[in-house]
DNA sequence: GCCGTTTTCGGCCCGACTGTTTTCAGTCG
């Protein structure tokens, strides 16, 4: 049986593979093999031992036949003997010296072989007591930086969450246009929040200017920089008081559109793009397109970058390497779904639980937002802890919004509850209960350390009640606290995709639950997805964005989506399936 | 180690910044 933890286990593998075989200085590019093999293989959808059986692995780019036997390798023995053999020529400790900005392979290598330094607290040790300066190509300030390297690889927050990072980079470049417009032409995001990753290493900044020196002046003296530790013409790097690391790039404004490109990653897909200009005998850099006799042919627009290697416009989200290229030159990338597809929210807490506000108010800021309808979705009774609802509570809170529709005219309020999967998989709420309401959505909020089988049937059970309509945050993850559930999310799919039980992908920061990959996954077998908040007061509402991000991350398009449709085509849909139980 | 519109060898994305150099290596993105 593999499962994903197998991929992330070989992808491991190679990773730190990677990463000795570069402190050993052998040639970076069958360095790049390996961690481009440790890329593919955590992201690879399917049954891995299946397509190792069928022989197809070492048809994967990237993947030879050198990668594709250790994988074989490593499936069946459990390990690899190339890789402990690796192990015992480089003490493995000296990995996470790598992780102290400024501290390369090279360098690892050096503190090696001249001090005997095996770890990162041996480096520690090492740079207090000056043995470091006076090595080939180590001075005092190098020793200096290594000393504030450690200490901030110690406390800094590691990767902050996308919900965090957009409105933070709205005030840093509020601040950055106040103080500095006049000098500024355009000026954008990049990196992996363009993209929208769940989480974020650094924020990175693109401006085109006339003026790039006192722009750069401006941006090193903002009120929130609390170091400076890079400061060019073109690039400068801070970090706030959070330990976070802002980078600003600047570019004239002809050569706004290729540095975005080149700015907004990721890096593989921009390998892809560079290979692919190479085979056209063009040449891509961060300031345009160039044919051989150094012709600039494109560059103030990032379209145009694509429009040159003929391939229409590759929206950010999807910059991942994960086939977009292929499927941008075939013609077929999806059209992925806009925040303003969005018709409603089905997952919402009020007051009867533990929201913070009542129906009403929820209603009107819905209202703001555009939606046809929204839906209801207090705790079940078992859920004690936030004041869930027992089945009387529930029936009249169904005459409740009942009362309210009746009021309201543009838009329609359904009653569910999001009723609690008790440790066997039967839900809270008696069948007779859950058949009187609109929307029906399970959850796990309890028992999270089941073992796989256990909890794999588990959700199944759950969600082959006919009454069940979603499955809330399947995986249960919650961004740096918690791993998600140990399941067959393969099988759950299988499963889900049979009833016609919709996944949601919770919109909660913390959550972005389904995450990008497995909402591909769930596109792949058929199984709609419901984009929703889990608001507990109206203004989080707006963290709807964050899941139509996520789902654009998953190729997502709006007939994938159940809350792209009208309030007239979603009721209709909740009919069919009331016919069918 | 991977790969092929220069196809089984000989390439492999490209440039900025820093610190240590007196012309460049290492790191980073």
């Amino acid at each position: 049986m593999v499962t994903k933890d197998d991929k992330e286990k070989i992808a491991r593998i190679f990773k730190e593979m990677a990463d000795l075989l570069a402190i050993k200085g052998e040639n970076p590019f069958r360095i790049r093999a390996y961690e481009k093999a440790s890329d593919i293989i955590k992201h690879l959808s399917g049954n891995l031992e299946e397509i190792c059986r069928q022989e197809k692995i070492s048809k994967i780019p990237g993947i030879g036949k050198g990668i594709a036997e250790k994988v074989k390798v490593i499936l069946k023995e459990g390990t690899l003997p190339a890789y402990e053999q690796l192990k015992k020529s480089i003490p493995p400790g000296l990995i996470e010296i790598l992780s102290i900005p400024d501290i390369g392979p090279k360098t690892a290598r050096l503190l090696y072989e001249k001090v005997g330094i095996k770890s990162l607290e041996e480096l520690e040790e090492a740079a207090k007591t000056g043995k470091l300066k006076g090595l080939p190509g180590l001075g005092a300030k190098k020793e200096e930086n290594i000393l504030r390297g450690i200490n901030l690889y110690k406390t800094r927050s590691s990767r902050i969450l996308l919900g965090k990072a957009l409105p933070l980079v709205n005030n840093i470049l509020m601040e950055l246009k106040e103080k500095a417009h006049p000098v500024i032409e355009r000026i954008s995001i990049a990196g992996s929040l363009r993209r929208g990753k769940e989480t974020i290493g650094d924020i990175d900044i693109l401006a085109a200017s006339f003026e790039p020196s006192s722009l750069m002046r401006v941006f090193t003296s903002l009120s929130f920089v609390s170091q400076i530790l890079a400061r060019g013409e073109t690039k400068s790097s801070i970090l706030t008081p959070e330990g976070l690391q802002v980078d600003l790039r600047v570019v004239p404004s002809d050569c706004f559109g290729a540095a975005i490109q080149y700015f907004t990653g990721s890096k593989s897909h921009n390998i892809k793009l560079r290979e692919r200009a190479i085979r056209r005998r063009l040449k891509i850099n961060e300031y345009g397109v160039f044919t051989q006799d150094k012709r600039k042919i494109a560059g103030k627009e990032e379209v145009e970058v694509y429009r040159v290697l003929d391939l229409p416009f590759i929206p950010p989200e999807l910059r991942e390497d994960r086939g977009e290229v292929e499927a941008a030159e075939k013609g077929v990338l999806p059209h992925l779904l806009n925040q303003e597809d969005i018709k409603g929210d089905l997952h919402i807490h009020t007051r009867a639980s533990d929201g913070m506000d009542e129906i009403p108010v929820i209603v009107e800021k819905a209202r703001e937002k555009g939606y046809e309808y929204i839906a209801i979705t207090d705790h079940s009774y078992s859920l004690r802890v936030a004041g869930g609802l027992d089945s009387k509570a529930i029936l009249s809170q169904v005459e409740v919004i009942k009362n309210i529709n009746s009021r309201l005219t543009g838009i329609k309020v359904f009653s569910g509850v999001e009723v609690n999967i008790k440790l066997d998989g039967s839900l809270d709420m008696p069948d007779e209960v859950l058949s009187r309401l609109d929307v029906v959505i399970a959850a796990i909020h309890t028992g999270f350390k089941q073992d796989r089988e256990t909890m794999t049937r588990r959700i199944i059970k759950a969600i082959r009640n006919p009454f069940v309509h979603v499955l809330a945050h399947p995986s249960g993850r919650l961004l740096g606290e918690r791993e998600g559930y140990d399941i067959d999310f393969d099988e759950v799919l299988n499963v889900a995709a049979e009833e016609g039980v919709w996944m949601e992908i919770n919109s909660q920061p913390e959550r972005l639950d389904l995450t990008d990959y497995w909402a591909m996954e769930a596109k792949k077998r058929g199984v709609k997805v419901v984009i929703n908040t889990d608001a507990h007061n109206k203004d989080s509402l707006d963290f709807i964005k964050l899941g139509v991000i996520t789902a654009r991350r998953g190729w997502l398009e709006k007939e994938d989506v159940v809350n792209t449709l009208s309030l007239k085509e979603f009721a209709e849909i909740l009919k069919q399936r009331r016919v069918r139980k």
